[in-house]
RNA sequence: GCGCCCGUAGCUCAGUGGAUAGAGCGCCCGCCUCCGGAGCGGGAGGCCGCAGGUUCGAAUCCUGCCGGGCGCGCCA
């Protein structure tokens, strides 16, 4: 698929290689959108970036370059203006336009999506919040922002499995199983066991948790946590391929844990000290080594986590990404110089951090005390502001960010909220288009030229493919967030200064195919978003 | 002390080498004979934390400070 911003770049490339006298042109040319609409439609530092190494001056440069364009554009280019240090500021026919609309339709659900050669395999792992409590705030954003990538890798061809990595083992989880048993015998949970409510529901729908053994009680209590972060998670729309339980790495003999650490222990990575056995990892820029299995006999939580990845290669993917809470993140020399240990390259596993979410309630710092069980669930959460409000709060801010999430705002304000703006955009669209399937306009043909919001939009549908790319690649969905509001903002003004269907016939064509163009891009951003895009929306 | 993230409008945050730094919310002033007013137009509000450096050009890259958050276990 070709855009029409590729060729515009291809004959740009052409034109500095022709004046350039055939060569290569290393320096990297920008075809840029100018804030200043009388800088033109498109403005290129192709001069200012190759001059220099032609011994020219930019504003010399860029004289010739105008001219160039001037041949490789023909009609299509109406004027070319050299301006300041020398950026060219291009102005394109409408013809160029009407072209333009027709490539974003003609591509149609795949405008701004790629065919990745060769499509990876990826493997994204998130949430995996520990099965010891419902999933919260901190997991939703988690949540939400995997899911997220997971649908801009996919768009962008490569093949996505969405895994969560269920930590049913070691002492969280059985102290979670004495937890539940103590509620079932109507007793106090331990000092370090868990408190919350959801312990003694728990236990209710554990039969027999009270005569049961703990590590039976904790197996249950695991199925039914799991359970439900499944229906919660499904409820935000985020489904998991896989559902990988840490205990199926001990099992088996010799376990998936033993092997990894056969693998390590052949190529000379590990000692035993202090009766533990360690792993060398400052031999791959850690600061410390780092034990695999403690002087008692049990592995760490690192030697699970091993043993994990190694499978995750075993399973043929390419590229390995874990999404971590911001407490993690003293965990990735560590994971990435046991991955150099293993002998595979460090960069196909990619570790993306996620800052936290500081819940505000009416200006105040809400209680997130995980202890004492009065956190907000992702349930809770959604019941509070629904869905969409609630992905859209949490995809719109860069995952390296802390964020402030206002509940009594998002609740009061759901009105206001740029999440309603944009789908009120779409449901606007929708209903112009189905009224200008249903109406016969005048019969008056009209040969207007272009309305600068008009061709506003179309530029800003353009920018589709640059921005999908570059979301995934910074793996920054929130640039998604970004490009639909600008994008629902352009439509606006198109729609306040340009009447669509009660105008001549060709002038009212070429709007409903802008329209339709403006929908589908839209609905587009949203989908990747997991945002729902509705044809209608009713006020309460 | 070391590591990661952050510091941009009153608030929450976009903006990883381009021209006069943006959005949402809040505030002020206007706009419903009009394809959906969940909207639109205008306005006030900025030493882009500080100081150097790199270059035609720096919020952006480099160095050093200052401030905030989160970590630094034979826990998970």
């Amino acid at each position: 698929m070709s855009s029409p911003l590729d060729d515009l770049n291809a004959s740009l490339a052409a034109a500095v290689t022709a004046l350039a006298g055939g060569q290569p042109v290393s320096a990297q040319l920008q075809l840029e959108r100018p804030k200043q609409p009388e800088h033109g439609d498109f403005a290129t530092n192709a001069a200012l970036a190759v001059a220099k190494g032609l011994g020219i001056q930019p504003r010399e440069f860029a004289e010739q370059l105008t001219e160039e364009l001037g041949r490789q554009l023909g009609p299509t280019l109406v004027s070319a203006e050299v301006a300041g240090p020398g950026f060219v500021n291009l102005v394109l026919a409408d013809e160029w336009y009407g072209g333009a609309v027709d490539a974003v339709i003609e591509a149609g659900d795949q405008w701004g999506g790629a065919v990745a050669y060769p499509p990876l395999q990826i493997n994204i792992e998130f949430v995996s919040a520990n099965p010891t409590g419902p999933v919260h705030v901190g997991g939703t954003r988690n949540a939400v922002y995997g899911d997220a990538l997971a649908r801009l890798f996919s768009f962008v061809g490569h093949k996505v499995h969405r895994e969560y990595y269920v930590n049913d083992a070691g002492s969280q989880i059985r102290a979670l199983g004495v937890s539940v048993q103590a509620r079932a015998r109507g007793e106090e949970p331990p000092e370090d066991g868990y408190q919350g409510e959801y312990i003694i529901a728990l236990a209710a729908d554990i039969p027999g948790a009270g005569d049961l053994p703990a590590d039976e009680v904790a197996r249950l209590a695991v199925e039914l946590m799991v359970a439900e972060a499944e229906r919660s998670l499904a409820r935000l729309r985020v489904v998991f391929d896989d559902w990988f339980h840490e205990t199926t790495l001990h099992a088996g003999s010799p376990s998936p844990v033993a092997k990894a650490l056969t693998i390590l222990d052949s190529d000379g990575r590990t000692y035993i000290s202090d009766e533990a056995l360690w792993l060398r990892t400052t031999e791959f820029d850690d600061d410390k080594d780092r034990v695999l299995e403690r002087s008692s006999g049990e592995h760490t939580y690192f030697a699970s986590d091993i043993a994990y990845h190694q499978d995750k290669l075993d399973r043929g993917f390419d590229l390995m990404i874990d999404v971590w809470g911001a407490d993690h993140h003293g965990y990735i020399k560590r994971m990435h110089a046991a991955i150099s240990a293993l002998g595979h390259d460090p960069a196909c596993l990619e570790l993306l951090i996620m800052q936290l979410v500081h819940l505000v309630d009416s200006g105040e710092r809400a209680q997130m005390s995980k202890r004492a069980g009065d956190f907000v669930t992702l349930d809770e959460l959604i019941e509070d502001i629904g869905v969409d409000a609630a992905r859209w709060f949490l995809l719109e801010r860069s995952h390296e960010t802390t964020i402030e999430l206002d509940l009594k705002l998002a609740r009061e304000e759901s009105a206001e909220n740029p999440v309603y703006y944009v789908q009120y955009a779409h449901a606007r669209i929708a209903s112009l288009l189905a009224r200008g399937v249903a109406e016969a306009g005048p019969d008056v043909s009209t040969d207007e030229p272009l309305h600068a919001s008009e061709r506003a939009l179309v530029r800003k549908l353009l920018e589709f493919p640059g921005e999908v790319a570059d979301a995934a690649e910074r793996r920054s969905p929130h640039r998604i967030a970004s490009y639909a509001l600008s994008t629902a903002q352009a439509f606006s003004a198109f729609y306040r200064d340009c009447p669509v269907l009660d105008v001549g016939p060709a002038q009212r064509d070429f709007r409903l195919r802008l329209c339709a163009a403006s929908g589908q891009v839209l609905a587009r951003s949203l989908d990747l978003l997991g945002v729902s895009a509705p044809q209608s929306m009713t006020r309460d």
